[in-house]
DNA sequence: GGATAATAGTTGATTTTGTAACTAACAAGC
DNA sequence: GCTTGTTAGTTACAAAATCAACTATTATCC
């Protein structure tokens, strides 16, 4: 047996593998709006995602955060840290339960929340001029059931 | 400015930002199938696409997988030792640029290959089968539109 | 109320990745 | 044929992710 029959095995090509080609779509699509965040004002990719949730919902706990986000609780408390050293947020124990941190964005914070959301929001717009509105639409909808989410 | 009149910053909401469904959806699908080929042949991801590029497109070098998959060097490097080790694949210098090295999979390579695209293909369909063929078409077809391939 | 288990979050050790500098081989210009 | 530049691939060191063990607090249950 050849290496090229080998080749033809199944009717199967990576190609078109969709964990693949989400994972290089995802890939790409990060890597513009990464450099904003990274270079701008120092984050990885977990802060900004810390950022974004505490900007998006307010007062939360970092299990709140990991639960929503699918985050490791580890990665959540090492980008806690950083955000609170760089003044992006601030932590107070909880009253009801000693345990439990409630993490606020500072005015620092939500002021680089609302520039990278605008930004984020451009981003978004532009990858979505890819497709027409219907697709787009479609799009986002099989990529949140795909995701687990909502 | 209460905290919650920050949350309804502008329209824009990160359960819809494209980047972030696109790194849930890929995180989560590839969970699944990672199991396997980590359990069961105790590779890395970019072990299992170097495997998978060579199994499919039979000999290639270092520098065409990376091209092709849009992997760093150095991981297609490591990658490469490591499936070396395991004897998965082996390594030539070609006798024409005797910087390029010819990469093959031994027999428990293609074998590894088979086993794996199979259960691929399985868990492809798996995924395909959350949607209408019709859409499941159109996502390929946006991924690879926005993973820049093809 | 005291032992046991569960939960929120942190820390340390190990693995994996990323960046930059490196070796070796080839190519081009003169 | 010898300098200069380029390319394939590796290696060393720093940054980051992962996993397991840890502290502190609360909940359960007898």
């Amino acid at each position: 047996m050849s290496q090229h029959d080998t080749a033809k095995n199944d009717d199967f090509d990576l190609q078109d593998f969709l964990p693949y080609l989400l994972n290089r779509a995802a890939e790409e699509s990060s890597l513009e709006f990464q450099q904003v965040y990274k270079n701008r004002y120092g984050m990885l990719r977990t802060e900004w995602r810390v950022l974004f949730h505490l900007g998006n919902y307010g007062k939360l706990t970092a299990k709140e955060i990991g639960t929503r986000a699918r985050i490791h609780k580890t990665k959540i408390s090492r980008a806690v840290h950083r955000l609170e050293t760089r003044r992006y947020l601030k932590r107070s124990r909880s009253e009801a339960d000693r345990r439990v941190e409630e993490l606020t964005l500072t005015p620092a914070g939500q002021a680089a929340y609302r520039d990278l959301c605008s930004i984020a929001a451009q981003y978004d717009a532009k990858l979505a001029g890819l497709f027409s509105a219907e697709e787009t639409d479609l799009l986002r909808k099989m990529l949140r059931r795909l995701g687990h989410i909502g």
